[in-house]
DNA sequence: CTTTAGCACTCAGGTAGCTAGAGTGCTAAA
DNA sequence: TTTAGCACTCTAGCTACCTGAGTGCTAAAG
């Protein structure tokens, strides 16, 4: 993407922000009193052909003012957009409202891209931290009938994860009482799932476990019982996208777009394709290879717990966002969920 | 509700079911291809009249079909309608799904609302049980820090329910894991939290506690442990709605319902209007007081563990539903459920 | 070479008028 | 009591027309 003269640029950029506030196409008389250049619509004109022919703008139709392309956007977001900070009374007011929330992880999480979704008034997706990056802080096993075992797995920050698993040999509760005192003691405290599950692993090999009956059941156990499951996926205000004027006519579509937002296998490839990478990134209408979001744009960051990215928050909406005023907001909160899942 | 002529109960469920079919106002001619009885047009337009001063029917414009107000609903539902039962393999197939779902309770009762949501084709709102109602198989703390304690309650059927609480002095786990042994093996087993909070009670106001610490903070923590939270609603299938052909050209008010969907307050008076009985429930447009479901109508039914009702379930769609079809599958739904709940 | 004024042209969207078709109510006869 | 027949009503869809916003092109001015 090369760059443009400068006033392709001052034009392009007039051309996108007034797109994005009235939602028609951009003449190029609304224009000229839109620019502080002084140029006659004519001379508009002529820009904007160039700028149509580059890529940058197409026509609904001929006699119609021109609407940014997905290069258009993409180019604006690179290079024209200036982005608007937060004000300080805002993060404040957004982290006590996210400091609100009880203990549990999902309500958090929940609550959070609820309030990020009422800020911009944007859909917001959220990828909660894989259960494998789980601090844990305990384990526990409750024997629920002869061979079905329920293990409990509560994390530092309070989170509890549960399954039921069958044992292939009888077993008792008091058995099972010995084994999570053992894996509380030996193994569990202060690592994730991932961490411990690979501890579990080694000292399977290790000779002291073929000798030590309880212990070898522990690890056994524990393995099984840390086998991970699906990463969970949180989505608020998707209403929001039934305001969107683009949508008001085109029913269809509308319809399309809600019912994948139901559909927790689009949304987990929406997220596997546009929050794959770390830190911000903006995907753009027709860059999404999905073509249910082909239409929609999604601005996501991920958050971190010490190194490593362990979720994503993203806001989903039509393309024409305010990309400036929203990416902040975005970035901020995803900061804020770091700030929660730090160890402290 | 006073019983019609058969002739006139033949035309009204004709009426009816045509309207609930084809969702458009109902003629006079559609009419003498529809019903048994050999009559004319004008014999029939002069019955329609006839239920339309009885309040049954309405014209849309005088020169339009007739189309059931509520009251035409009421009384079909209440006398005209066949149900039509279940096929085995239906209910065979919903019910193994049913069971394909691990042992979280939330997770199966969101996924029990989405089976039943897509089969019938509307949203689908659930209550889910208030905790009180869990049958306890094993009660559980962790110190999450100094003063914040993470109680775990494990059901008999596996379910999980856990919470935190701050505790207003330090303490530490091995009192805890004391604490716990002593409510597992005096109090707990297989009684439900409800039963288990009286004994707590009682046992509290009894000589003994008052003299054994450990007795003394076991019960006190019990308590706190068991205080109830709010209810949960689960919603499934909410664009289900969008699909609704009177919703298509009208915008504004799909927004406002499907707005009201996300809204969890509003939908808690929405069950509390029209869920709050026990047994099968069913609520049509106008008869229900809130403004934003006055075109919408509910079934629902309850579900119960032993001899009371602790949740319900309901299906959420247009006045134009096929009350026939849906009442059994809602039904069939509860039970399962009921089922789920059942001690065994 | 760049800019601009001017003009012819295009197209969406709104309005008005018309028609066809479905449906009604009423009346008079069977 | 039922029905055939007829006049009447209203919606939905079609066409024609008009307006206004917007364009592209050309030729002249800077």
């Amino acid at each position: 993407m090369n760059k443009l003269a400068e006033r392709e640029d001052i034009i392009l950029k007039a051309i996108v922000e007034e797109f994005v506030r009235a939602v028609v196409p951009v003449g190029s008389r609304t224009l000229t009193k839109k620019i502080p250049l002084d140029l006659s619509s004519a001379t508009i004109r002529n820009v904007m052909s160039d700028l149509e022919d580059m890529g940058y703008l197409y026509q609904p139709h001929t006699s119609s003012g021109r609407v940014p392309t997905t290069a258009g956007f993409r180019y604006y977001v690179e290079r024209l957009m200036q982005l608007k900070s937060l004000k300080d009374e805002e993060m404040e007011s957004i982290s006590t409202k996210v400091d609100d929330f009880k203990s549990d992880m999902i309500e958090m999480l929940k609550g959070t891209s609820k309030i990020l979704s009422d800020r911009i008034q944007h859909a917001c997706v959220l990828l909660a931290p894989g259960p494998g990056h789980l601090v844990l802080k305990h384990i526990g096993f409750v024997l629920l009938s002869r061979r079905k075992i329920l293990v409990l797995l509560v994390g530092k920050s309070g989170l509890v994860q549960n399954r039921v698993f069958d044992h292939d040999e009888d077993i008792n509760q008091d058995e099972l009482d010995r084994i999570s005192n053992y894996l509380n003691q030996e193994v569990v405290e202060n690592k994730t799932i991932m961490e411990t599950r690979k501890i579990i692993m080694k000292e399977l090999r290790r000779e002291k476990a073929r000798y030590n009956r309880i212990v070898k059941k522990a690890l056994n156990l524990g393995d099984k019982a840390l086998k991970m499951s699906e990463a969970k996926i949180i989505v608020e205000g998707q209403s929001k996208i039934l305001s969107q004027p683009e949508f008001a006519e085109n029913l269809d579509k509308l319809k399309h777009v809600i019912s994948s937002f139901e559909e927790k296998t689009t949304l987990l490839k929406l997220i596997d394709n546009t929050m794959s990478s770390e830190g911000l990134q903006i995907t753009i209408g027709t860059e999404n290879p999905l073509d249910e979001f082909k239409e929609l744009s999604v601005i996501s960051a991920g958050y971190r717990r010490s190194d490593s990215t362990i979720g994503k928050i993203g806001v989903v909406g039509p393309v024409r966002m305010d990309y400036g005023t929203i990416i902040p907001f975005v970035e901020f909160t995803a900061q804020l969920l770091s700030g929660k899942f730090e160890d402290n």
